[in-house]
DNA sequence: GATTTATCTATTGTCTACATTCCGTCAAGC
DNA sequence: GCTTGACGGAATGTAGACAATAGATAAATC
């Protein structure tokens, strides 16, 4: 019962682990001040690791820190939601062809359990679900770099699944987009799933920005 | 002559972009270890902006800042100078094309001044030179986030120019791929140009890794 | 009354001191 | 001789105090 290690060298990261989380949860809105004393007093900190943990959130995108003010929880805009995304479109199918060779039916497996318990899943979980398939069949990928960059832009882009209500419509359209996927990787069809992967993410993206667009 | 601002909010930047500039340009072996203490006292200040500006450079993938170590400056290896490459080869060419339909005449010019002068240049302005002409054509794509992800990227791929000395052949090789490209922009041809980014920037890295593994 | 200037408060940036961790060294035990 | 564990110095992590900044509010001037 580990309940208060004084110091263990890594405060600033599990501290950064639960503001990401919030953030991507959509529990705190963008914009959003974040006062480095009202977190310090929360986490039981000083400001020290505080700050260190808004660096490192400042570098995937999740929040604004202007030198000698407040941080705040990033705006979310069409803009920068597309950005994300056509990233997302490039860098997710390149992990996908260097990992096909490596992909194991064991792995490819572990993405249709995630699947199976997205369809079954209502938004909030969704959410985070959608992102760990996605995550899923790259991994293999062996490239720390290019894996841990995909993972910033899935927790960025993730954010805005709770500005557009997800319809029916959708979500249909991505399960059948990603079981398409499953079925190209369990055939070894590279060039396939990328072009499957590389569509899916666009057409999701597509979709999203035009109910953002409605909605505002 | 402001020599020193007592505070600006902005020191450990400013540190780092010292540092960077330094690792970048190789006159800091890889592995070398970077004490807290040493830094603050060379740039006049305490270990508190040093230990910002390492946590800015291990973001950048330039340092490596393990838990209650000293910091030191990131190894280079061909595995992870091959996944760079792979991610400039999708990144750029995607950059490039968004740039494209706002890329003026007057932008071309300014990449043709700076190919003009990498082709006179020795090898140590030329890495520099390079990457500032890579940046140059995508700069109006008018993606912040893509292209901070790009300029990350090629600073830590110029790192590894100073392995392998760059022989005349590549080089030649190097200047034509670049000829070729300003041309296609010039012409406006999205797609040629894209197909000779990702080959140049694909062909280069091969041949430096070719370089690097016969040296080893 | 509008505009500029001064002041005041809330908040961040940096410094110093101390706690903790790491790692090499050395002694003890097998 | 080799391994194990304790010790100590050197380096980092964190806390709390202080300095500097930004923004709002009040005061003064025209």
């Amino acid at each position: 019962m580990k309940q208060k290690p004084t110091r263990d060298g890594e405060t600033a990261e599990h501290i950064a682990s639960v503001l990401r989380a919030e953030i991507i949860a959509g529990d705190r809105e963008p914009g959003e001040v974040l006062y480095q004393e009202e977190l310090a007093d929360r986490f039981q900190t000083s400001r020290m690791p505080i700050r260190d943990s808004l660096k490192i959130l400042e570098r995937e995108g999740l929040v604004v820190v202007p030198a000698n003010k407040s941080a705040t929880v990033s705006p979310l805009d069409p803009a920068s939601f597309v950005e994300i995304n056509e990233m997302r479109a490039v860098a997710e199918p390149l992990a996908l062809k260097i990992a096909m060779p490596e992909l194991t039916n064991r792995q490819i497996d572990r993405a249709i359990t995630i699947q199976d318990e997205a369809e079954r899943s209502d938004i909030a979980v969704f959410a985070a679900l959608n992102r760990d398939f996605h995550m899923a069949l790259i991994q293999p990928c062996e490239r720390p770099r290019l894996l841990a960059h995909i993972a910033s832009l899935n927790d960025a882009s993730q954010r805005y699944f709770h500005l557009t209500a997800v319809d029916l419509d959708y979500s249909t359209q991505s399960h059948d987009e990603h079981r398409a996927l499953i079925a190209a990787c369990m055939a070894r069809n590279t060039e396939k799933a990328c072009a499957i992967l590389e569509r899916h993410i666009l057409s999701a993206s597509e979709k999203m920005r035009i109910a953002m667009l409605s909605k505002a």
